[in-house]
Formats: structure tokens, C-alpha cells, sequence
DNA sequence: AGTACTACCTGGAGGC
DNA sequence: TGCCTCCAGGTAGTAC
């Protein structure tokens, strides 16, 4: 379940390993995936240059050279990889790993059922979007000014504010119940079910408080727990509880730290009280309902 | 307008 | 062992 900090370690990865790659060629495997574009669209990718990475919240933008210099927009949806391989590099069990003696590609193998979209580089590495749950998106802007309505409904990244602006953003919100709210990538881009849940029980605040109902110092805890666990995923590399992967294929060891989700049932960490496993805004939601007022 | 709920999708886990 | 059912969740679309 791909959320900022695990979209920003893909970010990272394509910034230090990918930026420079020229373009060979586009392969389209599930045409699902496409939202507001063709194969025909992607193709003409094929000799532009990555020049740039960046991240709203959890959307990757991949920036291209070459007039109109066009954006490839990618949302990992719930199980999507997006990995990438150099030349002298092969796929080991998902993992990048440097082959010894350099091996000039024998041409591409068939696509497997998951892998939705390939680019091959003039260098010989590659980079694949792989998602097997089909979750994922990928997005077209044809042109550098351009937008789409997918990311004109987000709001201000997560990672954006500072604690005290992030307090006053979460102000503005009606009378939502917490989880709902920071589920909502139109107040704020980046949070999904395990970060939000990890903020609520960092800061010691129940999902089904209403955002409207906190004082002022609460509003603020949860601001800084926001933050605190974001930064501490990506620190981590990310969660990786089932799919989740870097650009390189390893996975992030951000679910260790975590201290309430996928632990319905066993005791809090922090009291000791027995976690709560229930549904709460249509999500599996965990809390300690003794702690987490 | 703002809010709430459901469909989409597949692999893995658990039950029998 | 094998088959069936259920569950996970980000987003858009629909219903209210």
C-alpha cells in the first residue's frame, strides 16, 4: 500500500539511479492501467531524456527533455513497483543485482501478466511498472503546463508543511471523524490506512474524534505525529507489508516499526491495553481505545 | 455542497 | 490436497 513515504523512496531511487536515460522504447501491457491515454501517447516517449523526479502526494511525476517536454504521471495504486535496471544489471527474484561481465541485452523476454508498462533505454537498462492488482494508474501530460483532474483535486503535500501549518490545514476541517480526514488527499496529499492510523495512535487520539472537536493542542500533536511518522517511513525506506519495493526491488523496513497497524488484537505498546481491529471510514483501522482519547 | 458508500482487482490466508 | 470464501485498500463514481 504505496503512500508518501513509500512513493518518495521510489522518488529517490529514480533521482539517483535513472535520471539521464534516453528513451529506446515503450511497451504497454495492460492497457487498464492507462487513464486518459493510449500506448500510441506513450510511445513518444521514445528518444526524450528523464530529467526529473517528482512527488505529490502519492503521485510520481517523471519529467521528460525535449519540446513540449511531456510528464508520465504514476500512482502505484495499491501493489505497484516501479523498478529500474541498468544494463549491467538483471532481475534476481525481483532484486536488482550487478551482474559479473557486462551483458548486452538479448532483447526484451515476453511481458510478464503483471508487468503493464516497460521502457527500455538507449543504455540498455530498463525501467518496468509492475502492479498486479491493477490498482495503479498511469497518466499522460502531453505538455509541461499541463494538469489533470487527478491532481488538481489534491491538496498540499503532506510533507509540505511545517507542524504549525499542517495545524492550521487540519483546522479548516468540518465535522469528519479523524481517520476520514486524513484519509482525504484533498485536505492533505500523502496519508494513507497505515500512516494514518500510526499518527493517531502516536499522537494519542482516537479515529472517531471529530477534527472540529480538538482543541488546539491536540491539533497540533496530530500535526507533529503526521509529520513523525511520515518521516520516520521514509527514513525506513518505506512499509513494505506485501509489495511494496524500492527502484532496486528491496523492501522497506518501516513495518517493524510499526505500533498499531496489522496489530489488532494484541497489546498496545504503549499501555499495554488490548488494540481494537474495526472499520472505521470503509478502512481496517487499529487503535487502543485506552490510550487513544 | 458536502458526505457516505461501493466497485474495481488479484493474491494470499483460512476453513473444511 | 484442493476448492471455496473472504479480505486487503486508493480512488472515482454514484447515491443521498
Amino acid at each position: 500500500m504505496p503512500e508518501l513515504p513509500e512513493v518518495e523512496t521510489v522518488r529517490r531511487g529514480l533521482q539517483e539511479r535513472a535520471l539521464g536515460q534516453v528513451v529506446a522504447q515503450v511497451e504497454v501491457g495492460h492497457r487498464g492501467i492507462l487513464e486518459d491515454c493510449s500506448p500510441e501517447d506513450l510511445r513518444r516517449l521514445e528518444g526524450c531524456t528523464l530529467d526529473g523526479c517528482d512527488r505529490l502526494g502519492k503521485y510520481l511525476l517523471l519529467r521528460w527533455s525535449g519540446a513540449p517536454r511531456p510528464t508520465l504521471v504514476v500512482h502505484l495504486g495499491m501493489s505497484g513497483q516501479l523498478t529500474f535496471r541498468r544494463a549491467d544489471e538483471e532481475v534476481v527474484s525481483g532484486m536488482v543485482r550487478l551482474v559479473s561481465g557486462y551483458r548486452k541485452s538479448l532483447g526484451p523476454p515476453p511481458l510478464d501478466r503483471h508487468v503493464h508498462l516497460r521502457i527500455a533505454f538507449r543504455s540498455g537498462g530498463e525501467m518496468v511498472f509492475r502492479d498486479p492488482r491493477r490498482f495503479g494508474r498511469v497518466l499522460w501530460l502531453a505538455q509541461e503546463a499541463s494538469t489533470h483532474p487527478r491532481l488538481e483535486r489534491l491538496g498540499p503535500d503532506a510533507m509540505s508543511f511545517s507542524p504549525r501549518t499542517l495545524a492550521r490545514r487540519l483546522q479548516r476541517d468540518s465535522t469528519r471523524d479523524l481517520k476520514t480526514a486524513l484519509l482525504d488527499q484533498s485536505l492533505l496529499a500523502g496519508v494513507g490506512n497505515i500512516y494514518a492510523d500510526e499518527a493517531l495512535h502516536r499522537a494519542e487520539l482516537s479515529p472517531h474524534r471529530e477534527m472540529s472537536g480538538l482543541t488546539e493542542g491536540e491539533r497540533g500533536r496530530l500535526a507533529r505525529a503526521v509529520l513523525a511518522v511520515l518521516k520516520q517511513g521514509i527514513e525506513a525506506s518505506g512499509t513494505t507489508f506485501r509489495d511494496f519495493v524500492d527502484l532496486e526491488g528491496h523492501r522497506g523496513s518501516n513495518a517493524e516499526k510499526l505500533r498499531v497497524y496489522g496489530r489488532g488484537g494484541l497489546p498496545c505498546l504503549r499501555c499495554g491495553g488490548s488494540l481494537l481491529k474495526e472499520t472505521v471510514a470503509g478502512r481496517g483501522t487499529v487503535w487502543c481505545p485506552s490510550c487513544q482519547g
